[in-house]
DNA sequence: GTTCAAGTAGAGCGATCGTTTTACAAGAGG
DNA sequence: CCTCTTGTAAAACGATCGCTCTACTTGAAC
């Protein structure tokens, strides 16, 4: 059980789950894209789900890493920081939409997905709203951050003029209390 | 091919995937949930990609209808009338998300599927955007609603209030041009 | 030198899938 | 009376699925 052999596994899976969504890649498909043994496969990941469930692990450490490591300091620009980050991570990593929610929609019935996909959410609005200075309005960040990265695959880096014309009321509005 | 026999399979249809979702069920699940014969349930739709574009047909009719007929006149009290009906059909019919992303998520190389959805976006925008004289906004609002249906399977009716405040301000920068 | 963990390649299992087909029933029109 | 349409019930098809299993290789440790 080697801790390369599991993170080069796990970062094939993510791929082709990336390219060809949950519904379609069989496991012999999983099985290529991680370039190993479908019996070295099923060691590390004794299921189909478990395979699901490991590739949106290590999405999410890479997601929470490029969104939030390294953000200016003034809150102001960090909030913008946090939107244009997004937008460059659905140009280059999630053409087809938040891979979670893809998740969540393709086995409804698995617990442990629903459990990742809101622990996913909290966290990024949560590190959010403490860079951008603006701690309870969770919500309004988890709405726009939602928004923005389910209407980019829709109308493109518009959407992402528009959240930062949100998030800018969203500051002065808070601004006024 | 009577039209009743169609209503009656496509209102079962939609019932079957907003209940079950896109991955699980079986064509004979969707023939008991449309009650009739898998005969009869090929004629009217040969395939079960033509089933998923038939429900969510008849889905779109009845969003658009639920949403934005008789609305305030008032623009600002029409668009928390939007707001509220979203949410309010976001509980009673939509619990596990926006089926149409669901759809695409399913079946990702359906171009049909695809451009139903963009249609469906297109089009709740266009006209929210109409009823609450916030013609050219129309990114910013899909944002809000996106991020509306998103978030409340996550925050419930705070997702609502947050919608409620965004929209406010939204109305507000507006209104200083 | 032997042992043992960790890997590959690939055949095979039972189940389920989407779809087609066969056999039959009921009502309407000429 | 016969025929056509519209429907039901269910068997059967080939394909594909997730998963297991057998047989073999390799490299390092003791």
């Amino acid at each position: 059980m080697s801790d390369s052999t599991r993170t080069a596994i796990v970062t094939g899976l993510e791929r082709a789950f990336v390219c060809q969504g949950f519904a379609r890649p069989g496991v012999d498909d999983l099985r290529a894209a991680a370039g190993v043994s479908l019996r070295t496969l099923y060691k590390y990941y004794p299921s189909r789900e478990a395979m699901i469930l490991g590739a949106l692990e290590h999405r999410h450490r890479r997601y929470v890493q490029r969104l939030l490591d390294g953000l200016p300091a003034d809150p102001r620009e960090a909030l913008d920081a946090v939107f244009e980050r997004v937008a460059g991570w659905m140009r280059t990593e999630a053409s087809h939409g938040c891979l979670f929610h893809g998740a969540v929609a393709a086995v409804p019935d698995s617990a442990a997905l629903r459990e990742l996909l809101e622990r996913h959410k909290e966290e990024v609005a949560r590190r959010t709203a403490a860079a951008a200075d603006l701690r309870g309005c969770e919500a309004e960040l988890t709405l726009i951050l939602e928004g923005l990265t389910q209407s980019w695959t829709l109308n493109g880096d518009e959407a992402l003029r528009a959240a930062k014309r949100l998030g800018a009321c969203l500051v002065a509005a808070k601004g006024r209390n």
